[in-house]
DNA sequence: GTGCATAATTCCTTTAGCGTCATAGAGTTC
DNA sequence: GAACTCTATGACGCTAAAGGAATTATGCAC
């Protein structure tokens, strides 16, 4: 049996995946293509274009980093690709930490002194 | 009431800050002073430079980055500056981002033709 | 086949951020 | 006060990645 997570040092390698990950949902672009599909289902690269309106090649690419990822699915539709989002991970993810910055906000306005 | 999440696209500005925490993750310095400071507790600056293998000065900087992002606490113990965790939230995402690797590997595993 | 659409890829420039060296600040000891 | 240790900050080069214009690939209609 391994011994418990907490006290072994995550592997330099280990360290790199996640940081990688994260890398992928530090970009507002990604992030915006992300939730655009979450808010509006399965899209084609047109109507990506336009919600976020960024370039054709600038969309393509950051697609192609997520697919590649496997937080967004692609299927052809006659000339059109449509993608969609593949793993609920990112909107957990999202929430948590959404949840966190409400907390530290709160907590920020207690701690100012009333009127 | 405010409408459901899932039904509004986030502004701008929530696109902007969950990419910037992100981003702190999306470091392998950063990642891995936490990792340190989760793994040894508490630790002076002098340890974590001896830790990383990193430069003094790259270590102050991702540690001033962590502290104004409120991930981890500082406090003085004489002339050394004592760092630790401030927030579980960390490896909560590590944890959920891990799982999710290991659960797309083993899918591979599933789907390679056996012998 | 040609022509027309959509999307991916190849270049390119520019920018953000890493990482180090040198310096300045803060705190202790004498 | 001076001398010393520990940490933060300024200045700088360098590399990775954003972002766009132009080109190429892919699929459909004819």
């Amino acid at each position: 049996m391994a011994a418990p997570a907490a006290l072994t040092l995550p592997s330099p390698q280990l360290i790199e995946a996640l940081s990688q990950f994260f890398r992928l949902l530090s970009e507002p672009t990604r992030l915006q293509l992300l939730c655009q599909l979450k808010h509006g289902g399965a899209m084609d690269v047109a109507s990506l274009i336009e919600a976020t309106g960024f370039s054709q090649s600038h969309i393509s690419r950051q697609l192609g980093q997520l697919q590649r990822a496997g937080l967004v699915s692609c299927e052809r539709d006659g000339v059109r690709l449509i993608y969609a989002l593949a793993d609920p991970l990112v909107e957990e993810l999202c929430n948590l930490v959404q949840g966190r910055m409400r907390q530290r906000l709160e907590q920020q306005l207690q701690q100012l002194p009333a009127l």
